[in-house]
RNA sequence: GCGGCUAUAGUUCAGUGGCAGAACGCCGCUCUGUGGCAGCGGAUGUCGUGGGUUCGACCCCCACUAGCCGCCCCA
């Protein structure tokens, strides 16, 4: 596409969504919040930018988010005696979540929160398909003291149960659910130390990112798609091995569940998460390929962050959640999509002649009042025009010319069957209802 | 952040160192009130931006920008 020099554009990373595409979102968005609510959960809109503290100490210094991909600027004093404050625009919903029920105290109603957000996230990635700079994300989080049940197994269960509702509501086809536990932030600690020392001897054999990762996030190497060093990869320590009592119960109770409710899933011991506060139950969503993704296949995904608030500076808060990319589902469902099935108008009204207009405007407003959806077309327009105009976005054309203006009855074809009826200007409504 | 591919009409894309093209879409006519078909006619554009080579560049070279693919990472 051309782009002259002098015109601005949407900045790299950053794209409009235009209709008919936003019905689309309008529609997934729509069927998010039928699900969310039969589940309980109550909609949560935290500020699009905080406090840069709130990632660094939240999602992790030393996660390539919060080092290298995040908006952050300094904001100015306003006063001398102030100093600048840093702020970011957030990269991710979680950590904002957990900032506000601090804040708001929601802990001390003793209630198990269910939240869930929908709302443009930020990070200064490199733009590729299903992956932009400012995308967005629809999530929940489930948290509260330990008395509300937060912590309780059930809930990654409902978590995850819900989302295979919402997926086959939406009408995704072939995803995949891949699910790990990764234990405490202190089964973490040992394991990555058992990670870190079983990768010395052998690191040397495997790939430049690998060798890099052996030092820097030994988690990552799990996750390797280089094929020369899945055997070396395949003889690492699980972390299935170094889950303490609690944490081993907490999945297997999970599963449990998942199995009562028929949700199918995979355990996958390699599956690591790339924020540093997820602790024990760990997943997320695939689709199959050819579903519009490439290679960033992840639907969604997410997991327990039971030290998170805490972390924070918060109360002890146990919670699991997940975030959507709503882009990539977006594209997901437009790949899959057979047919696109634009949603037609119930009318489009013909007026015949420039001085028929203002009738037809006035017959508009009264079937749009009667809660019809309805185009005007215009009387300077050749019959022929209106009918190729009229059926590309409604079902039905009402012919108002002379002859109907006169005698009060209204022509009317439906496109499907080539019918056409004269109805009476009273019972057009219901006509054009049916 | 790294590597590769691409950029021509509203859209999808051909194209050649010497006048800018097709299909679809759009507009008009055949055709004052019954379309989808057909025939005829028409409008489209700084050939992504900037520079260089050349008598001459949409084409060759360089840089930039953007998109796509892969990596990294993640949703």
């Amino acid at each position: 596409m051309p782009t002259p020099t002098n015109s601005l554009k949407a900045v790299r990373g950053t794209r409009d969504l235009l209709p008919p595409e936003t019905a689309l979102w309008n529609h997934v968005e729509t069927i998010a919040r039928s699900v969310f609510s039969r589940y309980g959960f109550g909609e949560i809109r935290t500020p699009i930018f905080e406090d840069t503290q709130l990632f660094a100490r939240g999602v992790g210094e030393e996660t390539d988010i919060v080092s290298k991909e995040m908006y952050t600027w300094e904001d100015r004093a306003r006063a001398q005696s102030e100093k600048a404050q840093s702020l970011t625009l957030r990269p991710e919903n979680t950590a904002g979540v957990v900032r506000a029920y601090i804040e708001h105290k929601l802990g001390d109603t003793g209630q198990l929160q269910k939240l869930f957000y929908i709302g443009p996230q930020f990070r200064r990635e490199r733009p590729q398909r299903g992956r932009y700079r400012q995308f967005w994300q629809m999530g929940v989080e489930v948290l509260g003291p330990t008395s509300s049940g937060a912590e309780s197994p059930l809930r990654d269960a409902e978590v995850l149960e819900m989302l295979a509702t919402l997926l086959d509501e939406l009408g995704v086809k072939g995803w995949r659910l891949e699910v790990n536990s990764v234990g405490s932030t202190d089964d973490r600690k040992r394991y990555n130390a058992a990670l870190r020392e079983a990768l010395q001897p052998v690191k040397s054999r495997m790939c430049e990112d690998n060798q890099r990762r052996a030092e820097t996030n030994p988690l990552r190497v799990l996750d390797s798609k280089e094929p020369a060093d899945q055997e070396i990869i395949n003889g690492l320590p699980k972390i299935a091995d170094f889950l303490d009592e609690s944490s081993q119960s907490h999945f297997a109770q999970v599963l449990a569940a998942l199995d009562a409710c028929g949700v199918a899933y995979t355990v996958n011991p390699r599956l690591v998460r790339g924020l540093d506060y997820y602790t024990r139950t760990t997943f997320e969503f695939t689709v199959p390929d050819g579903s519009g993704l490439g290679t960033q296949n992840a639907l969604l995904g997410g997991g327990r962050y039971d030290g998170l608030s805490e972390m924070l500076g918060g109360p002890k808060a146990p919670g699991i959640g997940f975030a959507i990319g709503e882009d990539r589902l977006i594209l997901t469902l437009q790949a899959q999509a057979e047919a696109e099935v634009a949603a037609k108008m119930d009318a489009y009204i013909a007026p015949m002649g420039v001085e028929r207009n203002a009738a037809a405007l006035a017959l508009a407003r009264e079937l749009r009042r009667a809660g019809l959806s309805v185009e005007v077309g215009d009387g300077g327009f050749r019959l022929k025009k209106s009918f190729e105009a009229a059926d590309r976005v409604a079902r039905r054309i009402v012919i108002l010319g002379e002859d109907e203006l006169a005698s009060g009855v209204l022509t009317v074809k439906t496109f499907a069957t080539g019918e056409q009826t004269k109805v009476t200007r009273a019972e057009i409504a219901a006509a054009l209802r049916a």
